[in-house]
DNA sequence: CACCATTGAGTTGTGCACAACTTAATCGTG
DNA sequence: CACGATTAAGTTGTGCACAACTCAATGGTG
């Protein structure tokens, strides 16, 4: 492990990490960004429209499945589930097999906002000025990427 | 623009959005939990890692300066700045020639720092799992699609 | 079956991101 | 030179990320 590149000096290293995490950094923020244009409309935050997707795909689910899916704990789940409800876009309610699991499932209004964000990919697509190909090769990288950064800890 | 690529149906977009969106979020939050690990040594977050940096590169400069570069606002920077001053890492005064700007500039343990933090890019360097070269093309990549991002805002 | 470890959700506290705003200094134009 | 526009930094308020914690329900083992 830790091949250790004799060849680059420390502080080559560290001018180019700097180049590497900033540009993770500023492009997550860019995306953000984009994303809070696109949903204005809608009233969902980037992190709440990640949420609503995997109701919309995949219908009603505990909290600790939403979790799993976007790698999100409690401690940020539970007050977005909760601006969500008050937002009328979901439900939430507490399995009567498991007592200590809470299901989440949407509201029709919840249900019919998906009409509402179909235009919304084709925009962010547009907007990154990436082929469909180039989006998939990153996908790719960035899905070995954090797989290695996982599993590194 | 916006090709609108008529092969591919709405209802698949989102899905490859969701896909797409949430990769780069993902690997965002996956790099920030290896530096938080990789930094916790040095008591630093990320982000204020990402200052350091600036500061151990180009010296003592404005707050506007730092901001443009990491492209943060005066919103997130002046408390991450009274962070760092008040951890001693760095000192911040108002400039004579410009009373509105404020220059930050290393202390003596500030400038230290720049020692403990050469082994950190490394270590994540070796966490990615990703060799030199795929770094340098995913950081174009990425560069890219910043730009592309933050001109269709 | 009794007890203790584990699990799922929620809470608390810290820090970052960003919009909207305030304040004070500077600049530019009439 | 005076005054309105602009600029730099800071403040306020909202929301997300995450660590550390609580609490109640469940499950496994002696």
């Amino acid at each position: 492990m830790t091949s250790s590149l004799p060849a680059v000096p420390d502080a080559e290293l560290l001018r180019l990490d700097h180049q590497v995490c900033f540009s993770l950094h500023a492009a997550s923020r860019a995306f953000g960004g984009v994303y809070r244009d696109a949903l204005k409309d809608l009233g969902l935050t980037y992190p709440q429209y990640l949420v609503m997707m995997v109701l919309w795909e995949h219908g009603s689910q505990p909290v600790k499945a939403i979790g799993e899916q976007l790698r999100l704990d409690s401690g940020t789940l539970s007050p977005l589930l909760k601006r969500l409800e008050s937002a009328g876009l979901v439900r939430r309610e507490r399995s009567a097999a498991d007592e200590r699991s809470v299901t989440v499932e949407l509201t029709g209004a919840g249900a019919e906002l998906k009409e509402k964000a179909l235009p919304v990919p084709r925009r962010i697509l547009a907007a990154t000025g990436l082929e469909v190909e180039e989006i998939l090769a990153l996908q790719a990288l960035l899905g070995r990427l954090t797989g290695a950064l996982d599993q590194a800890r």
